[in-house]
DNA sequence: CCCCCCCC
C-alpha cells in the first residue's frame, strides 16, 4: 500500500511518473490515508430537486480512477474560481466516507488544496482503470478523519445519470449510459460566452452558404417574461431524446484534452469551427483528396482530417458550426509546423469512423472570437493574426490571379468598416472569394485574419480563417440590423408584446445579450415600455466619410473629422485636459426637455444676456445694464442623444436648437405662448430623428461638482430618409 | 496519406 505523503513537489511528479498508486480502497475503506495527491479526471453537477447544486468528481491516483467523490458545499468556490478543473492535481486533506441510504458508498472531500492547475499537468497522467470494489467486501464506512462530517442526506435525491443511480456501489464508469443527461462543467481556458457564431437562418440579406445552426438554446437566464415568447421556437434543443440516442451504443464521451492514441473506445462530442474545401494532392508518395475540418469542445480543439473514401461520406455531413459526436478515428502526433492548433494530436478519418450529428450542443463552446476594433489594427504587428467584424461596404469583382508557385486562385478584397469609423481591406481567397456576395452591405466577421502592411494595413483570410457573413452574434447586431422598412434601424420592444418578428433574424441569444449589457435606451412613451436599439451602421454609420487603413491609390482622402462616440467620448477622457476637446458623432434625438426651453433675452442685436423681468412691463439686462421694453426669446436646449452604445446629455444653443426643432426661436416663444399642442408637436417631431452631431467637450465646474458639458455646435443631416417619423408611428402603434 | 498561408 503506498501512500502519498511525501512533499507535495516530489508527490506530483511521482504521479506524473506513474510510479506509484495511492490505494484507493484505504481511502474508501477508511484506513488512514495521509493527504492523498490525486488527478481530477472528471467532475459532474448534480442538480439535485432541493438544495444546492452538487459536485461529483472522477479523481485518478495514476492507476485507478474512482468517481464517487462528492465535494462539500463549502469547496464550491474551487469550481467557481475555475481551480478545481479537470486534470488539476490536487490533494485531498480532509474527507469522510459515507454510505447513502441505498448502500452507495461516496468519499466526501471536505478540505483539499489544487496543487497543480489543469493547464500545468496538460494530460491524464498514466492510463488509469476504472477502480471498482465489486471483490471486496466493503465493511461498514468509518471516518476518515475525525471532524467534518457531510451526512449523507444531503446528497441530492435526484442523482443524474443512470451509471450513478444504478451503480449500487460499484465504482462504474463515470459517463455511464447516458452521458449527456448532466450538465457539463465548463472546464477549460474557452469562457462560456453568449457569443453564437451562427449565420442567420433566415434574412434578407444575403446569407452566406456557411451553414450552421439557427437559435441555441442557452444556459442564459433571462426574465421570463421577456424570453417566454422565444420559448416556442422550434430549435430549442431538448434536453434528451434524439442527442443521445447515438449508434455508438454506450460510448464514452470524453473530452478532446483526453484523447490520447492508446486509447480507442472513445467518443467525443464537439463543434466544427472551421471547414476546408477538398483538396487533391499529387506528389512522389501518390495522389488523392482530402479535407480537415477544426473541432472545439469545453476541453480543447482539434483537427480532423478525411482522405479519399472518407471525404465522399463526410465531407457532405460536415457543417461548420454543427455538433457532432465523432468516434472510431485513428489519432496520431500533430504537425506542429503545420497544426497551429493547441494540440498535440491531431485526428485522421479511417473506414470505421462514425460521425454523428448531435442536436443538442448544450454545453459545447462555440467559436469564440476576440473582435479588434479596425482602427486598432494600425498598431498591430504585421502577421498579427486577428478576429474582425465589420460592415462590408464594398467589395471587387472576384479575379483570377496567379501565384509565385504557379497555381491559379481567385481573389476579391472588400472593404469592412466598423464603429471606429475606419476602414480596412480584407482579401479574400478561392471558394470564398467567388461565392462572396457584398449586395446589401452584410456583416463580415473573420476569425483568424492576418495582418500584412501591403498598401498601409490589410487583412487576409487565409486557409485557417473563418468567414462568417451576417453571424448571429452581438457584435454583428449592433452593428448592423436587418429590420423591416417601418422600423428602419430600431428595435421596439414591449414586455408586452415583445415584438420578436426581429429576432427572426436574430437568436434571442443576441438580442438578449445586447438588451442585458444595457446598449439599449430606456424609454417610456404612452405608458408603453419602448425600448429603442440604436444600429450603428443603419443609423447612419454609412453615411460616415470613413478613412481606410488601406490606401487605395495614391489619393488618400484624409478628413480630419474626430469621429467618436459618447462612450469613446468618456473613455477618452474628452474635455478633461486644458482646452475644450472636438468631437463628431451620429446621433439619435431620445429626449428634449420642453421646460425651460426658451428663455427671455436682450432685445439689443449682439447681446444674448437673460434679461430681468422688472414686472412693470419692462425687462433689464445686466449686461447692457439697461432696460428695455422687449425682449427676445433665445433658445438653450437641454438634449439626450444617443448612439449606438451610450446617450449623452447635451446642449444646444439658438442655432443648433433652431435645427434640430425645426423652428425658430421666435416661433417656439410665440407658440407656447398661443398654441401648446403644436408647441408640443415641434418636440414630437424633433424626437428620434438622426442627425451628425459636431460637438464641442469641456469639464466644467460648478460648485465643486464637476461633469462635461457637451455642447452641439453644429447638426448636419445623416439620411434624407425620415427615421423619426416612422419610428415614431411605429411606437405609437404599439401604444394603442 | 496533406501541409497551400497566395496577388497586387
Amino acid at each position: 500500500m503506498m501512500l502519498y505523503c511525501s512533499t507535495e513537489f516530489r508527490t506530483i511528479k511521482r504521479l506524473k511518473h506513474k510510479s506509484t498508486c495511492f490505494n484507493l480502497q484505504a481511502l474508501f475503506k477508511g484506513s488512514p490515508v495521509n493527504n492523498p495527491v490525486l488527478q481530477l479526471l472528471d467532475m459532474r453537477k448534480l442538480c439535485g430537486a432541493s438544495g444546492p447544486p452538487r459536485f461529483r468528481l472522477k479523481m485518478s491516483d495514476g492507476q485507478h480512477s474512482f468517481s464517487s467523490f462528492l465535494l462539500a458545499t463549502q469547496l464550491h468556490h474551487l469550481v467557481e474560481e475555475d481551480l478545481l478543473v479537470p486534470l488539476c492535481v490536487c490533494k485531498l486533506k480532509k474527507t469522510t466516507s459515507s454510505t447513502l441510504s441505498d448502500g452507495r458508498h461516496v468519499v466526501v472531500i471536505v478540505d483539499m488544496e489544487v496543487l497543480q492547475s489543469a493547464e500545468e499537468t496538460g494530460e491524464k497522467i498514466g492510463n488509469p482503470v476504472p477502480f471498482s470494489l465489486s471483490d471486496e467486501s466493503v465493511s461498514s464506512p468509518q471516518k476518515v478523519s475525525s471532524t467534518a462530517s457531510e451526512p449523507a442526506s444531503s446528497l441530492p435525491t435526484e442523482a443524474p445519470g443512470p451509471s450513478y443511480r444504478n451503480g449500487s456501489g460499484r465504482g462504474k464508469d463515470f459517463t455511464g449510459k447516458a452521458p449527456m443527461k448532466a450538465e457539463p462543467l465548463m472546464a477549460s481556458p474557452m469562457k462560456a460566452s453568449p457569443m453564437m457564431t451562427s449565420p442567420m437562418k433566415a434574412s434578407p440579406m444575403k446569407v452566406s452558404p456557411i451553414k450552421a445552426e439557427p437559435l441555441m438554446a442557452s444556459p442564459m437566464e433571462a426574465p421570463s417574461m421577456m424570453m417566454s415568447p422565444m420559448k416556442a421556437s422550434p430549435t430549442m434543443a431538448s434536453p434528451m431524446k434524439a442527442s443521445c440516442s447515438s449508434p455508438v451504443s454506450p460510448a464514452k464521451v470524453i473530452p478532446i484534452a483526453m484523447l490520447n492514441p492508446y486509447q480507442s473506445k472513445w467518443t467525443i462530442r464537439a463543434r466544427v469551427t472551421n471547414k476546408s474545401n477538398i483538396r487533391n494532392w499529387n506528389n512522389s508518395r501518390g495522389e488523392g483528396k482530402l479535407f480537415s475540418f477544426e473541432i472545439v469542445d469545453e476541453s480543447g480543439e482539434i483537427r480532423i482530417t478525411a482522405f479519399n473514401n472518407e471525404v465522399d461520406k463526410f465531407f457532405p455531413l460536415v457543417e461548420q458550426g454543427k455538433v457532432y459526436y465523432i468516434s472510431k478515428a485513428s489519432l496520431k502526433p500533430a504537425n506542429k509546423q503545420f497544426m497551429k492548433l493547441n494540440n498535440d494530436y491531431e485526428m485522421t478519418l479511417n473506414s470505421n469512423s462514425s460521425i454523428v450529428p448531435c442536436e443538442d450542443s448544450q454545453g459545447v463552446p462555440t467559436m469564440q472570437c476576440d473582435f479588434v476594433p479596425i482602427k486598432d489594427l494600425a498598431d498591430r504587428d504585421n502577421d498579427a493574426i486577428v478576429d474582425v467584424i465589420g460592415v462590408c461596404k464594398s467589395a471587387e469583382d472576384v479575379t483570377r490571379i496567379t501565384t509565385r508557385a504557379n497555381r491559379d486562385v481567385s481573389k476579391r478584397a472588400l472593404s469592412l468598416m466598423d464603429m471606429t469609423g475606419k476602414e480596412v481591406s480584407v482579401t479574400l481567397w478561392g471558394e470564398e472569394a467567388e461565392k462572396f456576395d457584398a449586395s446589401g452591405s452584410p456583416v463580415v466577421a473573420i476569425k483568424k485574419a492576418r495582418l500584412s502592411d501591403f498598401r498601409g494595413k490589410s487583412l487576409s483570410a487565409s486557409f485557417s480563417s473563418t468567414i462568417m457573413v451576417n453571424p448571429d452574434i452581438p457584435q454583428a447586431f449592433c452593428l448592423r440590423a436587418c429590420f423591416s422598412p417601418d422600423l428602419h434601424g430600431c428595435l421596439i420592444l414591449s414586455p408586452v408584446y415583445m415584438l420578436t418578428a426581429r429576432s427572426y433574424f436574430w437568436s434571442r441569444q443576441s438580442v438578449y445579450h445586447f438588451f442585458s449589457t444595457s446598449l439599449c435606451t430606456f424609454y417610456k412613451d404612452k405608458g408603453c415600455l419602448v425600448w429603442l436599439v440604436f444600429l450603428w451602421y443603419d443609423q447612419g454609420g454609412y453615411a460616415l466619410d470613413s478613412q481606410s487603413l488601406t490606401e487605395t491609390g495614391p489619393a488618400t482622402g484624409s478628413s480630419a473629422v474626430n469621429w467618436k462616440t459618447f462612450s469613446e467620448m468618456k473613455k477618452d477622457n474628452l474635455g478633461h485636459g486644458e482646452k475644450a476637446d472636438y468631437f463628431s458623432c451620429v446621433a439619435t434625438v431620445v429626449f428634449i426637455r420642453k421646460e425651460s426651453c426658451l428663455y427671455q433675452a436682450c432685445p439689443s442685436a449682439d447681446c444674448y444676456k437673460k434679461v430681468i423681468d422688472q414686472n412693470n412691463g419692462m425687462y433689464h439686462c445686466g449686461k447692457c445694464n439697461k432696460e428695455f421694453p422687449n425682449f427676445k426669446y433665445r433658445l438653450l436646449l437641454s438634449a439626450n442623444l444617443a448612439d449606438c452604445w451610450d446617450n449623452q446629455w447635451v446642449t444646444c444653443f439658438q442655432e443648433t436648437a433652431e435645427v434640430l426643432l425645426g423652428c425658430s426661436a421666435a416661433e417656439l416663444g410665440q407658440l407656447r405662448d398661443t398654441d401648446e399642442t403644436a408647441f408640443d408637436e415641434v418636440f414630437q417631431k424633433a424626437n428620434f430623428s438622426t442627425h451628425i452631431f459636431k460637438n464641442r467637450v469641456k469639464l466644467e465646474t460648478y460648485n465643486d461638482e464637476s461633469r462635461v458639458k457637451v455642447t452641439v455646435l453644429e447638426i448636419l443631416p445623416v439620411d434624407h430618409r425620415e427615421y423619426s417619423r416612422n419610428l415614431l408611428s411605429s411606437i405609437s402603434k404599439l401604444a394603442r
